[in-house]
Parts: structure tokens; sequence; C-alpha cells
DNA sequence: GCGGCTATTGACCGATCGGTCCAATACGCC
DNA sequence: GGCGTATTGGACCGATCGGTCAATAGCCGC
């Protein structure tokens, strides 16, 4: 048996998650993730391969870090409770002070406008996959009556993950949580309309 | 008096503009823009100053590109139709082939995190001119009662502003013109709830 | 202790980055 | 037709980019 890595795999791919996540992955380079990581350069082509599949494990990294909230969403009592709980997560991140938090991996690198096929891929596999959980949500509640709009859930978690995007971009800008807060319920209110 | 320059100041400038645009501040090189505009690195400095000075002065030609659509969202007849213009036409830049029409410069320079403190608050100082922009329309939909919502006209834009970026972003996961509409529709009834 | 395998290190690669310098060039003026 | 000035293209700068390679260091079974 060889010699083995003296490092977590796990633990530094948290590292290079927060590095794509606030720098973006063109303006993210490999002296960056060393940095981050305190690994060498060969370190972390042995193990994660080239910057393309770093980027790709780092959105899975990202991924699983919002599990809990991914959880949360589908444990909620109701539909619309579900929705709540979403934006109150995704407005404490995008508020919070930690850079890492406050960016999101998927929707800046959509922005970024990736042209590598893979990456591509990847992104829009994710937003797809975070319009499903809203829009189940949706569903759900309009079951349960917590959701009184009778439009169509796909349509409404098409403005709800729109929304989403929008508070980043906001939050760029420097608005504050309450504002933030304020634009959440106002849109909210469309879940109200029949 | 001595020799003339033998190009546009103002039509270069628009190709700085699509470039910067299409691919961000980070992601645009010197060789990109030379490319764009036919003009030798030299001749671009001494015209524009560095990159950053590039930068800013795109992010005024872009503004000056908008300026039919402000002029058409302050010409409109109610403060509704004002915010229904602005839509429309942010929903045909967002699902444009034209990659240059289909990205917005701030949003993008925005979600980039641009450290500088000179881009960054041209940056935020156009968000807040378009918040502002979208703001007026709402007090005036307000006042004609088109906008039937006593909601602050502050907070109402932004709402308002967010689902634009949000939308720029969508567009970037490749979702349909029908969709934005119908996302746009959603929104704009949270005018309507009094 | 030794041989074989792997992880790590650091030198190195060509390409490109933003930016500068300089010499050649082209024009209006006298 | 010089002359002076502004413009121009290209050589050049150090730094950094993503990525590779060979040598070294460490650990296993033996």
């Amino acid at each position: 048996m060889p010699r083995e890595r003296r490092f977590s795999e796990s633990e530094v791919l948290e590292r290079l998650t927060d590095v794509f996540a606030t720098h973006g992955y063109a303006s993210t380079s490999l002296a960056l993730l060393q940095e981050a990581t305190g690994l060498g350069k060969q370190s972390l082509y042995n193990t994660f391969g080239d910057k393309q599949a770093m980027y790709l494990q780092a959105i899975d990294c990202a991924v699983q870090r919002a599990a809990n909230t991914v959880a949360a969403v589908q444990a909620a009592e109701t539909g619309r409770a579900a929705i709540e709980v979403y934006y109150d997560a995704m407005v404490a991140s995008c508020t919070s002070e930690n850079p890492v938090e406050k960016h999101c991996i998927v929707t800046s690198g959509l922005l970024e406008g990736l042209s590598d096929a893979p990456l591509a891929w990847a992104l829009t596999s994710r937003w797809q996959a975070t319009h499903e959980l809203l829009r189940a949500a949706v569903e759900r509640g309009q079951r349960d009556g917590s959701i009184a709009s009778p439009t169509p859930s796909a349509e409404l978690a098409e403005l709800l993950i729109a929304l989403t995007s929008g508070l980043r971009v906001a939050a760029q800008a420097g608005r504050s949580r309450a504002q933030m807060e304020r634009s959440v319920a106002l849109a909210l209110a469309v879940l109200d309309m029949s």
C-alpha cells in the first residue's frame, strides 16, 4: 500500500467551493485555489482533475450545502410555509457578511455566460432543480389551501426563482436585509391572488 | 495642426460596450477589444485610457443606448403603462438572439463583485438610477390611479428592479420569452393589490 | 532494511494578461 | 516642400494564466 493523502478531500472541496462561489469561474485562478486549500497545484490536479472538473465538483458541493434548506423546505407544514422557509434562508444568505454565503455559485455562473458545454449544462440543470423544488412547494400549497392562486405551479415557480436571482444581484448593489424582506413579502402576495 | 484620428470615437466605444456587455469586465481582454474595434492597443489607450476607464465609459454608453427606453417609459400615458413599456423592452432584450442585447453590463458587473471602488460605485449608481426610474413610474401610477397598491413606491420599485435582474439570469438559464412574459405578468399583479 | 508504489513539491511550459515604450507614419501649416 | 505634432503599429515588459513533468519524500508489504 502506498502513501496516503494527508488532507481530507471533502474539506478541501469545501474550500474550493468557497473560492469559486466568491470569485466566479473565470476569475478564480489556480493560485487562489492553492492559497485557500494550502495544497500544491499537483495535489489539486491529482485529486480533482482540471479547473473545469473542480468547478463541477464545487457546484455539487454547494448543492450539498443547501441540502439542509431543501430538507427544511420539504418538511415545512404547508406549501406556503415552505416558500417562506426558502426565502428566509435566501435573504439570510444574500445579506450575510460572509462573502461565501453572499454569493450563489449557480447564479454567478449562469450570468457569467460560461460557454463550455459541461459547465453550462451543470448550471442550467441546477437552476432547473431549484425550479422544481419551488414548483413542488407551490403545488403543495395549492393543494393544502395555503396558496390561493390558481396559476400553474410551474409559472409561479418561475417568478419565484427569478426573484431569487434578482435578490442576489440586489444584495451586490448593497440593498439592506429589510428592503429585501419587503420585496419578498410583496412578491409572495402573488401567491394569494385568485 | 497634427494628424487626425481615423476612426470615430463614438463608434469604437459602441464596440467596446458590446464586448464588455457580452463578456463582463474580468473576462474581457485587451485583445478582444482590439479585435472588436480593429484598433491597435495604443489607439485604445490614447483614446479611452486603461481598462477601467474603458469599462466606465462603456457603462455610460450602455446607459445612452437605453435612453430610448427610458424616454418611452417616461412618456407613457400612465404609470402602469410605463412599467409595462419597461418590461416589454426588458424581456425583448433578455430574449434577444444578439448576445449584446441579451446581457446587461450593470447586472453582470454587479454580480461579478468588482472590487475596484470606481467600478463598484458606477454600477451601484446605475442600479440606483434605474430604481428611481421605476419608483417614479410607480408613484405616477399611484397618482393617476393605474396602480392600486398603496405600498410605498420605493418598495414596489425594489421588487421590480430585482425581478429585472432575475430575468437576466433566467434568460441565461434558457427560459423562453413566453415564460418570462408570464413571470412579468404575474409580478405586475402586485401593483393591483390594495 | 529494502523495493515498489503513491503523494507531494517545485521547476518549468507556452500562452496570455494589462500596460508601456519607441520608432515609423501621416497630416495640416507655413 | 520641409516641419512639427498626433497617431499608429509593433516590439517589449513583468506578471500571471492553466497545465505538465521529473524528481523527491513518505509509506506499505516483504
